[in-house]
DNA sequence: TGTCGATATGACCATGTGGTCAACTCTGTT
DNA sequence: AACAGAGTTGACCACATGGTCATATCGACA
């Protein structure tokens, strides 16, 4: 009866991640009504028949992208308390999500087509978990800003421009190599970004940034680049 | 031969106007594949005869929305000179960007989708018109840096920074809806957004804010009820 | 009344859709 | 060699898709 498991464990896995790879590019780039399972599976390079074999059926395919999505977003969520620098909370929170965003491109696309179209299948998500973490950090940004340590701006407001910032450079990859006329983005743009992002948002409401030598070189690194 | 074409017009030009709005909306939350020229007729309570009637095809229809969402664009699209003070500038163009997608939501939307899957109708349009644009907005913005009118960032980064933050609040509205739990955005919800992103942005990148008694009064009209 | 072009729409078609199923191969175990 | 169960796949189904077309209705004008 099988008892080892690794062999047909194995071709299993193989096959649903080449699967899972390639779903997340075709929902991503089309949404869920209109990615097809045969497109799935020519980017899989596999028969339809195959991928349906494995996954069962497309929704469930769908709602496993969703959720191995959902997944590696909450691995990212570190927890803060009122006592911790704002500086460093707010950078880190930046640089997390970039690299999240900068990691899994077309997972990040394949968020945001799914809030594009009302997230059918993350409303539970986006009122439960998610809301409860933007409530616990709004609440000690607010406690920073009694003790002065940071302006008086609303907290909702400030984490949802940092999701913004950050989700754009995934979601609008086309719009900005079509401006900036390149081919694709380098590491040495996302470190540019991320550093222009730490400093416009941290100066712009008003936390004093980490005052190790990083942060300087950070800010030369901005004035430095020359890769656009 | 009906010289007087004012009812005829009308007819077509009501009917037209009942699609494109039907049309956008669809497009908007399901993308160009997944959108359906039946579920669009349904949206706009006509046959799915009389749509293609009118439209020509599901391709036309799409493009022509997609030209609409760049003509109300381009309409926003004031002309800048290194000589303008840089707080007005900035915050005229977060205003303007942030009126528009409280205006167009779902063209902003729309806009999203075909960004997301690879902007295939809008490579022409991104690498042509709006690039130039960016292009003289980023040189006007480093002859600020220059004159020390604000800090060395990389234009082109803001431009898209505020680009981001403004269109967030359309595309994810769904999210922001669902974390904060409210039903709807209300005007004051948009005012407090725009106070808040023009505080950060202009703060953040080292600009001085617009100071004058126009501005001033400016700054009332619209924040009206209360600061963030 | 009859004519004419714009408007309206159901019937229809070729193709694509998600999904099922029976038949097949492959591999490890007895 | 025989068996079992995982893996594989083409044929197939009911239905949706974008689009065409013939036909029917409407409103203005003669």
């Amino acid at each position: 009866m099988t008892s080892m498991n690794s062999p047909e464990l194995g071709t299993r896995a193989r096959n649903e991640s080449v699967i899972l790879e390639a779903a997340e590019r075709v929902f991503a780039s089309h949404g869920y009504r209109g990615a097809s399972v045969q497109a799935i599976a020519e980017a899989a390079g596999l028969p339809k028949s195959n991928v349906l074999y494995y996954v069962g059926s497309k929704r469930k395919l769908y709602v496993a992208l969703l959720e191995r999505m959902m997944a590696r977003w909450n691995a990212m969520l570190d927890d803060i308390g009122e006592d911790d620098d704002p500086g460093e909370v707010l950078e880190g929170f930046i640089r997390s999500k970039m690299r999240l965003t900068r990691q899994h491109p077309q997972g990040s696309r394949l968020f945001a087509a799914e809030v594009l179209q009302g997230a059918p299948f993350l409303q539970e998500y986006l009122h439960g978990e998610l809301r409860e973490w933007v409530r616990s950090r709004a609440r000690v940004f607010e406690r920073w800003s009694e003790k002065g340590l940071m302006d008086p701006v609303d907290p909702v407001w400030l984490i949802f421009l940092i999701w913004s910032a950050t989700q754009h450079y995934a979601d609008f990859e086309a719009q900005i190599l079509g401006i900036t006329d390149q081919g694709a983005l380098g590491e040495s743009d996302y470190r540019a970004i991320t550093d222009f992002l730490c400093h416009v948002i941290l100066k712009g409401c008003g936390v004093r940034p980490p005052s190790d030598v990083d942060s300087e070189r950070h800010y030369q690194d901005i004035q430095g680049k020359e890769t656009t």
